[in-house]
DNA sequence: TAAGATTTGTGCGTATGTATT
DNA sequence: TAATACATACGCACAAATCTT
């Protein structure tokens, strides 16, 4: 908990960012439908710029462990159906 | 007064609002304590978006030179004694 | 009591420029 | 060239608190 961004990983910090988040969502910390941290609270929490916070955030949609509503946040989505997306 | 933004200057737009209130503050037009130019007003002094006018404000608490009251505005700080930060 | 305006707080969408790897 | 990261700027929407009418 309150790990730092590892600048010396290969794996890019928004992965290292999206990683932390998804280990809270699957240990249950993050509730589904309930929303994760915003951009802002990112960029306090671990100290990069809002396009690293971004970057975290779409990459969570992208596997499917978010999904964003316009103006209003990002949620946890519910994966307790199609774990496995076909796409 | 009444200058425009320098879009070719290196200066970022909302360092050179910030610029013009500190002067403002120190040339006594702006008083200890008093309200400086709302976001609306600055946005519509200099043309800029919300995000530019916050930005000001934001780096003028950050330099010292103005407090925020949520909800209410933001003031000119007292900086009679410690002029200089520590930090 | 209620409505409206004002001001800051918050959140996201988008774009450009620079730098590094 | 492409991906990544940071800084900056513009736009939109809604919430919350305050102040006025």
């Amino acid at each position: 908990m309150a790990a730092e961004i590892d600048y010396d990983s290969p794996t890019p910090p928004y992965r290292q960012i999206a990683a932390e988040i998804i280990r809270d969502i699957e240990a249950g910390v993050l509730r589904v439908d309930r929303p994760i941290p915003s951009e802002s609270a990112l960029i306090q929490r671990w100290g990069v710029a809002r396009d690293t916070a971004r970057r975290a955030v779409r990459y969570l949609r992208e596997e499917g462990y978010a999904y964003t509503v316009p103006q209003r946040g990002t949620y946890v989505r519910d994966r307790s159906d199609q774990t496995q997306e076909v796409e």
